[in-house]
DNA sequence: ATGAAAGCGCTAACAG
DNA sequence: CTGTTAGCGCTTTCAT
């Protein structure tokens, strides 16, 4: 390995000079710099990051935990944090918890002994706050939460307007006449689960309408999960005519559930997905979902943290709710009439999900 | 930050000791291991990764580059390394190149910088392999690539059996009584794209068949090339009756071609995809593709890295080539006759996609 | 069995 | 301006 012993060598200066011009720390005579320069290029020098990271105590590194980059709302956000890590200067390391406590804590305790600058967490269902977690030193490390809080937690975050998505959504299928709507949500030990549950009330009290419990089922916002209650709602004896799913994954497996109960959508069962993917306009019938800012959310956790890093932020949690918006297609669009004025007024149907600015 | 020497001085013995119980290099005395481990209890010292990799020359990290994790096909091939590399106690740095070599090369840099101890690689489509890649120091730090190579780039690699799987589609879309075949390939500077095409080459070869040059299309592996290249084909006098798009993402962008022009699938038009995603059973008519073993393609690289970490394999460039597995579905089933019996022979339909060993 | 000390490659005072 | 030097936190001989 070539070091920065050798390039002082080589130049005939110090390890000091070497250092300056690298780092343009220091002014250095063009003199010397040539013969430095010249080294560096011969013998392809390339700093030890590591070694520079030890002595200046930050690595340019970000850790980020995410539940798994399988599932199709995530690649989104880890590009989006990517992307605006990579242009200040950042590299990530991402690790996939699985919505285990236990494995995100493992890689948790990797990355702040690997040093890392900031975290940027997904985190895990959990009853409570994770005692690693709530004792988090954040003037040493700070955090960014991104999509899902804890209680009591202190960190910046991002969020989307769970609440108001999942109001509109729910009242778009109110509006279409619909009035037996159930729900599959996410675990309901995640806030943002909670909080889509909580739009989907508000919806019904806005409405002057009870909400049948029995219509509300609780996911593990993976597809089995979502075939699994689907196909339970389908056995109710007065089945729901709508279902409002809370996620991508859960989505897919309710429209198998669906195909397999050769239940024919919308006719016989309107859905919105709460989460909206490229291909969801491909299906027939294409489907109606609350489309999130993935790849802003990952973005703007990045900018948030580095601004931290930079000292361009202070104080305490900076929090940051990002706005939803609804994309009606066909599994929503039976009363054909009613949802061409719907859209008018909520924006176009068939836009392919929230574009991603580099690409 | 609390330090080796702080767990000393609490436990009253030398640093040595202390990072002999850390690390179980050396026998210490009950006695004294006893006060090492409660002070690092009481002040929950977590080693320095970055001390320790400084001196030990290993940093227990590897990097990974692959053009989009946007790409529906490479989150599983990033799982899978992942989870190999976890289990082994690596970690993984990821770097989306967009498939281009100049990102592609900052990554690399970086990685090298940041002394990973091996390296991953999905490399850009590119005329030649680049300059950095040729001097790479494999001794140095091994590189294994993914699903690409560069004809004489040294190192190890895993890749599908592309021609094959390639030959197994067209040879279906023959075998259903199709002639006239679009294909819609890859960036031909890419090895893999080139193999598919020389897979569809020898299934008309096969056949006795001569393929007509007009109905080959480069695409480059993104949805809106699939989309063009499927509109041009669509215009041509002597229009195609069947397609074999080489990857998922240009299938999206051909089915929205077909979509937008009218043209019903498989009826008009019948299509199979090189590479299966978890939901082309859920469309309408659901797709029909050669699935691709994507997770343990990330798998078995990052197990061949390990085994070189470990010197457990030694010598010149070690390759290995996974089976992929046709699925035929509606998409190309219009003589079911001959589909029924072609599953029988080559695999059963509708199964979807590999299977993940994590999950 | 334990400790002293050198040194990994780099940066940052501090001299000169 | 440039060089000397003292560490950053850890591992690892080498004595004792």
């Amino acid at each position: 390995m070539i070091t920065i012993r050798d390039i002082a060598n080589l130049a005939l200066v110090s390890t000091a000079t070497v250092s300056h011009v690298v780092n343009s720390t220091a002014y250095v005579s063009p003199e010397l710099r040539k013969r430095v320069v010249a080294a560096i290029r011969d013998l392809r020098y390339q700093p030890s990051a590591l070694a520079r990271s030890l002595r200046t105590k930050q690595t340019k590194t970000v850790g980020m935990i995410i539940p798994d980059i399988t599932n199709p709302f995530f690649p989104q956000v880890v590009r989006g944090a990517e992307d605006l890590l990579l242009q200040e200067g950042y590299t990530l390391i991402v690790g996939n918890s699985d919505g285990e406590t236990r494995k995100e804590e493992g890689y948790y305790r990797t990355f702040c002994a690997k040093q890392v600058d900031g975290l940027l967490l997904v985190i895990a269902p959990a009853a409570r706050a994770p005692e690693y977690l709530r004792r988090h030193n954040l003037e040493a490390i700070p955090v960014v939460y991104i999509d899902r809080f804890h209680r009591g937690l202190r960190g910046d975050g991002v969020i989307v307007d769970n609440v108001g998505g999942s109001y509109q959504a729910v009242c778009h299928l109110l509006d279409c006449g619909h009035r037996r709507i159930g729900t599959i949500t996410g675990p309901l030990q995640l806030l943002n689960a909670r909080m889509r549950l909580e739009g989907y009330r508000r919806a019904f009290v806005q409405h002057h309408l009870n909400v049948d419990s029995n219509l509300i089922r609780e996911g593990r916002f993976d597809s089995q999960s979502g075939y699994d209650q689907t196909k339970g709602l389908l056995g109710l004896r007065d089945r729901p005519t709508a279902l409002f799913v809370c996620n991508a994954l859960m989505t897919i497996g309710s429209l198998r559930a669906l195909t397999d109960s050769g239940v024919r959508c919308p006719e016989e069962m309107a859905l919105v997905s709460f989460d909206d993917l490229e291909w969801f306009d491909l299906l027939r019938p294409s489907i109606s979902a609350v489309a999130q800012p993935a790849y802003d959310l990952g973005a703007k956790a990045a900018e948030i943290l580095v601004k931290r890093f930079s000292g361009r932020l202070t104080g305490g949690s900076h929090r940051k709710v990002l706005e939803t918006k609804l994309v009606v297609r066909d599994s929503s669009n039976w009363h054909r009439e009613a949802d061409v004025e719907h859209n008018r007024l909520r924006g176009r149907p068939g836009s392919p999900q929230w574009s991603n600015p580099q690409s």
